[in-house]
DNA sequence: ACCTGAACACCGTTCAAGT
DNA sequence: ACCTGAACACCGTTCAAGT
């Protein structure tokens, strides 16, 4: 017990393992020196596990069998590491066979892989998509979710060439991503309720039907409420947006032209 | 100098006045005691002045002429105070007259006019408008940035006093708080872009340039893509979003029944 | 070359003590 | 009744020192 007096801080509500740190290496091992690129996958796997609110330097450092310190070898900061983890988990889309092979089938087939591959990313990790959502982009028309040049690229490539005017590809750019945003953002935030920290399975039913009181109709409509229709709610929203953009292209020509 | 050894940290990057810390009242006048109202009322006025991080409970305390822990007295801790907040603003909603009175003008101005006043208070707070969107609702069914049941209570109602039956009310209801989170959580976090910590305005241009040569299309559009569009951009999606729920909610009727 | 230990300034929060 | 001062555990970050 005096063993560990300055051991590193466990994650609250974490049970630790009995031996005194996650090491990335069994004791003995000449351990592998740390790169940005293992500091970054410790990082994504650490919110994926314990969440964005418990990762300090401090605790990942103990997570890779390291003091906390060692980090800013490999990461500039805590600000760093947290861009780092948003740029490993978009760059999955590049990965995604589904999203980036299969040339062209059209602007609406390009648009719906995409979409999905941004949602699959999206509930794979939970933890991180709002930071994805929220950190600031590396330049002023890059939108979030799709937070690269690269893909603003891409996206802009497939619609001028299939027919849109660049105003009307622009247009499509901004709705596009205010979709993919609130629709996601809100299906993470719905998954991520985990049972809530204080959770006393006696009072609280009781305390939701006390004050559900005052809203007949949200009692009411509440087993429709707690349905979870994501899925189904993403596919025709998505249809619909597509739908408003192919009038959009439509419009955007002179009548009559072709492609 | 030696009298300000241990004055409250200053927000960074912000001038402060020559006088030892900001006092509520002036020095000599009894103070009137805090309350919980004037606490969560300043935690709003300092968010909008210094943005989310800057607000520590040693500062918010400088803020109103009290030590850091007098504020343990009004609010059970920080992110008690940041909710108090995200419901204070949530609260102008209720008294914006544009909003909350003129009765019945159908279920369209209704959602129309509700939208342009969740869309005038991001604009008013928008260092808040995030914690709004993120902070977790009161109740599995409530989604931001419609954060209380009195709200839902109200929509559900204007809904399905109007022909939407039950299941097209709360699909109205899902899509609805999904396209206000997605434009204005958008249209805040690029207005919230008041010139980067470091702009350096001569390595910067150049560096974006340079960085562009690899995206034409990107750099061809970047006139476009920098126009500021947002007021009509959510005009034309909240329009599109009016005109499905219509075909939503006579789907859901069964045809030729009139309300 | 890479990591550790000590140090610094700053956190959120508790609580006995002051007025 | 309301606020202060001191204290505690924990942060992010820097840097000289170890290996």
């Amino acid at each position: 017990m005096a063993d560990d007096a300055d051991a590193p801080p466990a994650v609250p509500g974490e049970r630790q393992p009995h031996t005194r740190a996650l090491r990335a290496s069994p004791p003995g091992t000449a351990r592998t020196p740390l790169d940005r690129r293992r500091v970054l996958a410790a990082g994504l796997e650490f919110i994926d596990q314990h969440g964005l609110e418990a990762l300090t330097m401090r605790r990942m450092g103990a997570h890779l069998g390291v003091e906390g310190m060692a980090l800013y070898r490999h990461v500039t900061g805590r600000e760093d590491l947290l861009d780092g983890v948003v740029d490993l988990v978009v760059d999955e889309l590049y990965g995604d066979p589904e999203v980036y092979l299969a040339p062209q089938h059209g602007w609406e087939d390009y648009l719906q892989r995409l979409a999905h591959g941004v949602r699959r990313i999206a509930l794979a990790h939970p933890a991180v998509f709002p930071l994805i959502a929220s950190r600031p982009p590396a330049a002023p028309w890059v939108r979030p979710p799709l937070r690269s040049l690269r893909w603003l690229e891409s996206f802009l490539d497939a619609l001028t060439s299939h027919g849109f005017s660049d105003g009307a590809a622009v247009a499509a750019y901004r709705a596009y991503t205010s979709f993919l945003l609130g629709h996601l953002l809100l299906e993470v935030s719905q998954r991520g309720v985990p049972i809530s920290p204080l959770d006393d399975p006696e009072g609280a039913p009781e305390a939701g039907e006390r004050s559900l009181a005052a809203y007949p109709l949200v009692r009411r409509l509440a087993p429709l409420l707690s349905e979870d229709e994501s899925a189904t709610e993403f596919e025709d929203s998505l249809e619909n947006l597509l739908e408003r953009l192919q009038r959009v292209r439509r419009e955007s020509r002179p009548p009559g032209a072709t492609l």
